[in-house]
DNA sequence: GACGCTCGTCGAAGCGCTTCGACCGACGAG
DNA sequence: CTCGTCGGTCGAAGCGCTTCGACGAGCGTC
């Protein structure tokens, strides 16, 4: 009975046996799980119940290898120091959990490994499609996308972003909002402590363009603004804040964009003599968990990982599908207004010229 | 040419064109790679060399189809909320990095698909073996697991763990280490800030070993400890600190097992006019990067994922090899002594009473 | 000098699935 | 009544790889 190679099944349950079982061919049933052909409502059933009674799941790898579909999409994380954290996480969530819902797992997949890990994934057909997050301003890994022909969405937009399809929150817009908030309330100078100095350096989008968005909008608004890298150590808080309102001591409004400084700027503040509205408000650009948890709730810029990443496999299995797709997804900020931020108080308005 | 079904490759390199490139057989080409029988020198350098000039990937599916190996394990990840997210994002990396090491790719897996999930990517032949996290000490996952036969290592310890391969701290005396540490110095009255009361409730091991840990240790040094549980935010870490002091106002070292509460907790006792470490000292058990970072650096002793991600990735593939392993693997906790605990003040003993 | 080794290589048989073309009745149109 | 059509099913080929048995050549042994 046993051929020589390919040694019998050990307990797996084959799509024969199904057949079998079911009496019908094995290619009837791929057809009844696949729905590519047209089968009558009894046959179906009758497969169906075999399936559910022999509890048959196709095997994966003679799936792939036949239809030329893994079913799986990689997920390529930074997974480095000095990233948001729980942001990614978040994201990771959704992007699992909506691409479960289009029948595809997700394969985790470090930055580190480079391109030579996305050609790697490409070459092995060991996906479908990658979703990379992190994306830089110039990023090593988007040429090797283009050459590759290898489905992909980013998270984040390149400099160079034409023919690719990329998701994100408006950023510029973001900060644009924070500083019509504020100015909204009546300040007039405000500083943005942003993400650490390596994040710029790096040419992360993101960052850049929170920056910019609060450069212009603060112009078109005449409020003067200070923008700084920010650490994300409580020591390297303290260090910053000390510094910023000792050269700036009439600001009266910090934008913050990075979570790990959000809460050591909000315990730092009193103890340099500045209340938390009274005396200096504070609007973040962080996930809403974090800005609901803090010392007062701050008004927030909340990042939608879980939206973004919804969307980018929705738009990722759209590709697959081959259908056409936008290249820019670009999600509109919201800006929540909780206890953090409050009108300038005359007195002070006064008191700083 | 063209046969009708398996419609010709696109792109992809095949292992008949290595083959034909390199003048052998594929089995040939296949042995080089594998190294399971013996191929002359001259051969295989001639092999190597058509891979590398031609590209070749071997196409995963084919590969674990006719291997029964998909040289992929899955991660099958809490990804809830309330769980200690740099940790978890910690090991991640980890598992992926050392995972690559051994020619494995990982599969993200949320564990709320639950034992469906695991039963799927098993039957399915998607992975190899899994990693499980957040072990929960009755954990609906586990009897599947013994049914399943799939290779398996637990992060954590359930309940009754006998013929699993678990692998965590050894929180049991990793709370043991920070009473010794704190009677060393003095402290005879301490409290222990543990994780979140729905983490109890779920009877989460780490959280109720740490506790034991703490509670028999106290018993033996003739320290009095009182433990509760303890929320993230800042609001609920204040709530809770006031309550405490107020209770036990002679309370003079604090013992913080939640990441999230040990900034609140940190930037409420100034404001409740104790000092961090004239007054109260505080140990933590949370990732160094954190201890690192916060307003005075934190004493703590460190929960290493990244070591724990490596053993467990280790020990995973030696069941793949069909080797022996040890059921229990508890890595010693270190304590690191830092800038946040400190002897206790004469003055303040002599006044505590 | 024939025998049995081992070493290095090849060919063929599958792994479990998808998919294409073929086929067979039933049915509506002419 | 015949022909074309279409819905429903089957059989076979093949996806790209691993692995088993076979086999030829070279070599040491008695």
């Amino acid at each position: 009975m046993t051929g020589s190679p390919g040694r019998p099944s050990p307990g797996q349950v084959t799509i024969a046996d199904v057949a079998r079982h079911a009496g019908v061919a094995a290619s009837t049933v791929s057809y009844v799980l696949s729905g590519k052909r047209a089968i009558s409502e009894l046959t179906r059933a009758r497969v169906l119940a075999s399936i559910r009674l022999l509890g048959y799941h196709p095997n994966a790898g003679a799936r792939a290898l036949a239809s030329r579909r893994a079913n799986v999409i990689a997920l390529v994380l930074p997974l480095r120091s000095g990233m948001q954290v729980p942001v990614v996480m978040q994201f990771a969530t959704a992007v699992v959990t909506t691409a479960r819902r289009y029948d595809h797992d997700v394969l985790l997949v470090t930055s580190d490994e480079g391109p030579a890990g996305l050609r790697r994934i490409a070459a092995s057909a060991l996906v479908d499609g990658v979703l990379l997050m992190d994306v830089e301003l110039d990023d090593a890994r988007v040429p090797l996308l283009r050459e590759l022909a290898l489905p992909s969405v980013l998270i984040g937009f390149p400099a160079e972003a034409t023919g690719l399809t990329c998701v994100d929150l408006d950023f510029h817009r973001a900060g644009a909002a924070c500083v019509a908030h504020l100015a909204g309330l009546g300040h007039r100078r405000v500083a943005l402590l942003g993400a650490p100095a390596a994040v710029y350096e790096r040419g992360t989008g993101f960052a850049h363009r929170t920056r910019s968005g609060v450069v212009e909008a603060a112009e078109l608004q005449g409020v003067q603004v200070v923008t700084l890298p920010c650490e994300e150590g409580a020591a390297d808080v303290r260090r910053t804040l000390t510094a910023l309102l000792a050269e700036h001591p009439d600001v009266s409004a910090l934008i913050v964009q990075n979570e790990a400084a959000v809460g050591p700027v909000l315990a730092t503040l009193p103890t340099l003599g500045r209340q938390v509205p009274r005396d200096v408000s504070v609007v973040a650009i962080c996930p809403d968990p974090f800005a609901e948890q803090s010392g007062p709730m701050l008004t927030s810029v909340p990042v939608p990982a879980e939206e973004i990443g919804r969307q980018a496999v929705a738009l990722l299995m759209s590709k697959l599908r081959d259908e056409q797709v936008p290249e820019a997804t670009l999600l509109q900020p919201r800006l929540t207004v909780r206890d953090s931020t409050a009108a300038t108080p005359a007195v002070h308005a006064a008191g700083g010229h």
